[in-house]
DNA sequence: TGGCGCAACGTTAACGGTAACGAATTTTGT
DNA sequence: ACAAAATTCGTTACCGTTAACGTTGCGCCA
């Protein structure tokens, strides 16, 4: 590894000052053309790239941002990085990957360590932080944005994105209703989870517009995986075995529904529909495939990303509205 | 946003110079302990942070490694990274994501583009790179870790961490010799992968210990998913018949020859045994449950980032033998 | 012809740290 | 008791880059 050339070097072999190569880097004016030219050359044949740390100290910008997320291993977070991280690339920018392990302690730790490094702006995909700390930490960094987080008073150096889960429930029912199905049953996430916690409002919605009515046992919570799926819906089923379509809080849950199902001996889709909810890869490897709410999470990392350059380029533009992204029913085998 | 103290604000405030701050911030030698004490509780109540920035201009170390993978969405790379993360949080390193999107322009910009960022260490999960431009790239970085891909030549700075393919694929062949299963066939990967290269020698290699003669229409290459996997497997089955038993490139083309098998009537693990490589979670997703070589991934990332570590830290340590992770056979239904 | 303006460049001082060395002050050894 | 050695702290010079301001030199016009 052999050293690479400063600034200085290039300024000493073009016989200029480093200001003037300063000055071609970064397509600055006050150079003349043929300066100019000569010094892009010198600069081509040094191999001379301008070293970030350096430029970082001096501007006060880095351009890297980080992508805070629960769990990296989870395809929907990745899909969300890869989107975000395609992005950044195109512009310039690098990122932080931060992976949280769905611990609060180490969300607040890895957030804090981030500070020492400058860093431009933060994508915070943080469903469980309290609202106090959320706040506490958007006030130490130039720009965030969040992901599936409703701020109650919106800030200029925020951006908010949020996945229509209402929309999408709603959507879901749409379709049980319209394909014949009227005795609907939700196996909704996690208690504390947001996104849960819409879905359900979409459900409920969704049933009301279809003039059916809201259930209490017809709903079971679950852990989002597949085996909390299976589960949940083996004893909805014992309890309601007239069940003629389940939405499922997300598609590792409906894969574990339709185990549910056939373990108990009813037919996917025949005797019972499944709707699952972010379309994720196993969508089309499992059998049946799932009917699932698909949402473009790379095109939500895409923008999530877009959103906070726009913010780190024009601090002073004016506080932007919530981003909501709508699912899209993907109608498959499973309902 | 209000702004951060510098090592100056707190070396006024303490009525010292900022060398004495310095010292303290980095737990050196050269301060009276009173001293040290009440710089320490200083630095507490100002919430003073070095800037990262700056010391890694003055240092020349920025605390930082990035690890490139050809797709984050894909689990197999995402649990690399997240044990990579881990550690390099434990450390108090950072790190940077790059996704190639398995396009090698991408991948050669991306190196290119982190050299300016003076990072410390890469993490390189390059399948694909030509070796020349490996070895170009190697030499560009203070520290590397490559992730199966063997070099010629040890160097010193650089550890290697392979996956012993040869060793998982004949404990496969060993499972199904010892469960009498004689008829054996081998779906493998992409012609250019060198893990299917070495899975395929540890396949011939299996078979030579247990007597059996390798056949060359008992192998079938595809597109290392699901639907690759299914149709390979169909072309397999419909070519010889009396397979009875299936070793898969990796657990989604088992998933795939599994659904083949189902398709033409043969049940798993009844008439047809079926072992996947790799272990991802959708292997205990589907059904039958994925018997499989275990990977332990997450402890993969844990070791490269350990291992770059290492290097960074003493550079002058002797070249490291490649490390092979040995995958274990976990076996469930599906054989 | 002298003054003005502008283009093309250079100088200097940061940015926030650390390394190396130097200067006091205290401790130690004999 | 006094030189030598250690401890504690300060000074200075960078690290590589940019921002702000200076300095030329030349053309133009009254």
């Amino acid at each position: 590894m052999k050293k690479r050339p400063t600034i200085t070097d290039v300024a000493q072999a073009a016989g200029v000052s480093l200001m003037t190569v300063s000055r071609v880097v970064n397509d600055k004016p006050g150079v003349g053309e043929e300066t100019r030219q000569r010094i892009r050359q010198l600069i081509e044949e040094m191999g001379y790239r301008p070293n970030e740390i350096a430029r970082g100290l001096a501007t006060r910008q880095t351009a890297t941002v980080a992508i805070v997320v629960p769990d990296i291993t989870n395809p929907f977070f990745a899909q969300i990085a890869c989107g975000a991280e395609a992005v950044a690339f195109e512009k310039g920018y690098h990122l932080f990957l931060l992976n949280t392990a769905e611990n609060t302690d180490r969300e607040v730790a890895a957030l804090d360590s981030l500070q020492q490094k400058e860093i431009d702006g933060v994508l915070l995909c943080s469903p469980r932080l309290p609202i106090d700390d959320l706040e506490a930490t958007i006030s130490q960094f130039a720009a965030v944005t969040l992901f599936n987080r409703e701020l109650q008073n919106p800030l200029p150096n925020v951006a908010q994105i949020n996945i229509n889960d209402v929309l999408g429930a709603q959507l879901a029912v749409q379709h049980f209703v319209a394909s014949g199905r009227r005795r609907l049953a939700l196996i909704a996430g996690p208690v504390t989870s947001t996104s849960g916690q819409r879905r359900i409002d979409g459900y409920r919605a969704g049933l009301r517009a279809a003039g059916l009515i809201f259930e209490p046992q017809a709903m079971e919570h679950c852990q989002p995986v597949t085996e909390g799926g299976r589960m949940a819906t083996a004893q909805l089923l014992a309890r309601r075995p007239k069940t003629d379509a389940i939405l499922a809080f997300n598609d590792l849950v409906a894969v574990g529904a339709i185990q549910a199902c056939e373990d108990s001996g009813r037919r996917v889709p025949d005797d019972i529909a499944v709707i699952g909810f972010d379309d994720i890869p196993l969508a089309t490897i499992v059998r049946p495939h799932l009917t699932t709410l698909h949402i473009d999470l790379e095109e939500v990392g895409r923008l999530a990303m877009s959103k906070i350059l726009e913010i780190i380029q024009q601090p002073d533009a004016p506080a932007h509205a919530t981003h909501w992204i709508d699912p899209q029913l993907v109608i498959r085998d499973s309902a």
